[in-house]
DNA sequence: GATGAAAATATGTTACT
DNA sequence: AGTAACATATTTTCATC
């Protein structure tokens, strides 16, 4: 993969704000002509730079008016459970995202549902009915805010132009 | 704001799994002309379902090696200590998102960062040097998965056709 | 509301610097 | 690698059903 220069950053931080922007609008912002532009994007989707485009939905609207956060422990740690663990869950409609942590919970899985109701047939219809499974604590999330601006560090040689 | 009907839906889930389709195929996806198809979507942002599109960037290449959850507790819990807290963290260029939690833990706070020294130094420039903060735990983020279709529920009467 | 055709715009190729 | 020009495709408007 190649390094990422300058503009690239800039590409990419514009798209992370708006994903939705034209290349004829991005390549302004950036200041190349549309089709040097265009191929820089296909080039960072080629490289995996770029992995993809997600929508962010109201959840209320779509009728889910709880989201909540459930931490789990596993009884067993090694791959595989994890795994099977995780293939199950993921899939699963309430499911929004799914963290793999390394410290006291094994796994935090954010998901929205429509009531309290829906919450606990969740949480044993899918999660405390795995034998893998050890400990589970569930947490209401009132709030939860995505940052609209790309995380920006300090380059090092490698990334350098 | 209308009741989303199942044509809506269907035009939500398909964005949802790629928000770069084109009106154009996507009308086709749902069997609408592509006329009638962008009048929805343009719907759907003015009504606040569509909230934005962001990217999904692979956070190795743009050099952070290492993304982490930070669980943080207040030692004050009213709106303003919450308030402050949040709009001083969130525009850290470290930070991917934040969760506000009714728990044990008031916040988490999905950080990427180059390295561990880049991570010890944000946890003590951004989280623990501020007075509200009473307890802080950091644990290593190995894995982050997000699904890649829309939540769905079983309609209520409010949301049917 | 939905459609289809026309006008305006954007994309993607190619040749050139 | 970047630019400009061109052909193709898409978006968006609008009159109509």
């Amino acid at each position: 993969m190649r390094a990422l220069d300058n503009t690239d950053l800039q590409i990419l931080a514009n798209l992370f704000r708006d994903a939705r922007l034209s290349n004829k609008d991005l390549a302004r912002e950036v200041g190349l002509a549309p089709s040097s532009c265009l191929e820089r994007v296909k080039r960072l989707q080629n490289d995996g730079v770029i992995q993809g485009c997600s929508l962010k939905l109201n959840m209320n609207a779509l009728g889910a008016h709880i989201q909540a956060m459930i931490a789990v422990r596993l009884s067993n740690h090694n791959r595989e459970t994890f795994e099977s663990f995780m293939q199950a869950v993921q899939p699963a409609p309430e499911v929004l995202s799914l963290y793999h942590l390394g410290g006291d919970n094994d796994l935090l899985i954010h998901v929205a549902v429509v009531d309290t109701q829906h919450l606990r047939d969740f949480v044993f219809n899918t999660i405390t009915c795995r034998n893998e499974v050890s400990h589970v604590e569930t947490a209401l999330v009132y709030d939860y805010r995505q940052s609209d601006t790309m995380p920006k560090f300090v380059l090092n040689s490698s990334q350098a132009v």
